[in-house]
DNA sequence: ATCATTTGACCATG
DNA sequence: CATGGTCAAATGAT
């Protein structure tokens, strides 16, 4: 079995090895004088390599696992209207019974994305999702207060999506998102498709130029630069319940574009912001020196939640918050100037706002 | 008028 | 009891 093993992780290294090599020609070919056709070839090529890593992952990685990673193919709409989560639609029923209490067998997860306002870039991007604010909470020792959204189709579709927002007190440049719980809301399409076309009007504004459309209003862009999913970030799994054996480093994300049919574009962000994601959370990164918490792990899972698709998350219940604590803030290294050494090592510093802007 | 945000109060939890 | 999370009335924006 260790060959096996052996085995799995050459194909990987070797795939991800690829990955880098067409990342760097990707770098070459970033000139506006390159044509878009073959930076197209490269990121697909890239993402193939990326693919049949993950799947090489997954394979190898959990097999007693309840599910593969088949889900993907499911058709979102199995929950439309009804979601597979909320079994008896509490949210009319808040004061019911308390006593069982369930800790909400919500996935928890959050991820810090860093706000460039300076360049005009890091713009009011949404996550391609709709919030409705609900609250805010001054909280303790923290300089910032916390803002708390729910998906606001949560009336119409009963999606019980919920995230909060913070400003890191380190770093104001950086938002603290904690996501809870998965859209169940028919929005998940959509993601992709603001994702795109926020990328295509970065690449457009890149190549114009850059008008100063938001300032900074210092407040303001809080609520509503909040999480975009591809922006700088860490994602830290938290409540991954991981109660019982393994459950643990799950990865489950869609090896397969959702709707075959406008493959074009969807799948590109989609990719992107997924491999984004990954690596964000595999990165030990920069340990922020921030960060008292004496040690923080190196390898943390990659729980690709994928917004909506990855429904079978399941989450049993045990806190296991702090297992990962993703590093926690981009430091104010040059890594702006495009230091991508991109090595195989695991401080991949992968975040596409360098790539396109 | 409708919808979203603000904000203090209320509630659950540890 | 202190804290974090949510509700809902008041307020603001469109």
């Amino acid at each position: 079995m260790e060959k096996t093993i052996h085995w799995e992780s050459k194909t990987l290294l070797s795939e991800l090895n690829q990955g880098k090599e067409l990342a760097k020609q990707l770098m070459n070919h970033l000139h506006p004088s390159s044509s878009h056709e073959t930076r197209e070839f490269l990121v697909e090529k890239i993402l193939s390599s990326y693919e049949k890593a993950l799947s090489s992952l997954n394979w190898g990685a959990h097999v007693g696992e309840p599910k593969p990673s088949s889900n993907l193919l499911e058709s979102p709409s199995s929950f439309a209207n009804g979601s597979p989560w909320s079994e008896g639609s509490d949210q009319d029923s808040k004061h019911k019974d308390v006593s069982k209490k369930r800790k909400t067998l919500m996935p928890r997860w959050t991820e810090q994305m860093k706000v460039r306002s300076g360049t005009g870039l890091e713009g009011p991007l949404g996550d391609g999702y709709s919030w409705r604010k609900y609250g805010q909470k001054d909280i303790l020792g923290a300089n910032f207060p916390r803002s708390y959204y729910r998906c606001s189709h949560r009336h119409g579709q009963g999606c019980l999506a919920t995230k909060q927002v913070q400003k890191s007190e380190e770093d104001p440049t950086i938002f603290e998102v904690t996501y809870k719980g998965r859209h169940t809301c028919s929005q998940a399409s959509r993601l992709n498709m603001a994702a795109a076309t926020v990328i295509e009007e970065r690449l457009k504004e890149k190549k114009s130029h850059f008008h100063p459309q938001q300032r900074q209003h210092e407040e303001k862009p809080l609520e509503e630069i909040v999480s975009m999913p591809g922006a700088g970030l860490m994602v830290k799994t938290e409540d991954l319940d991981t109660r019982e054996d393994d459950v643990f480093p799950y990865f489950s994300f869609p090896t397969t574009p959702i709707g075959s049919e406008n493959v074009d574009n969807n799948i590109f962000s989609e990719a992107i912001l997924e491999s984004n994601f990954c690596m964000g959370s595999l990165s030990p990164t920069f340990i922020s020196p921030a960060t008292s918490d004496s040690n923080m792990f190196s390898l943390s899972p990659c729980h690709m939640n994928s917004y909506g698709l990855g429904h079978n998350v399941q989450t049993s219940e045990s806190d296991l918050t702090d297992i990962i604590s993703a590093p926690t803030s981009v430091p104010n290294s040059p890594i702006g100037n495009l230091d991508l050494s991109l090595d195989l090592d695991p401080d991949f510093p992968f975040d596409i706002r360098e790539f396109f802007s």
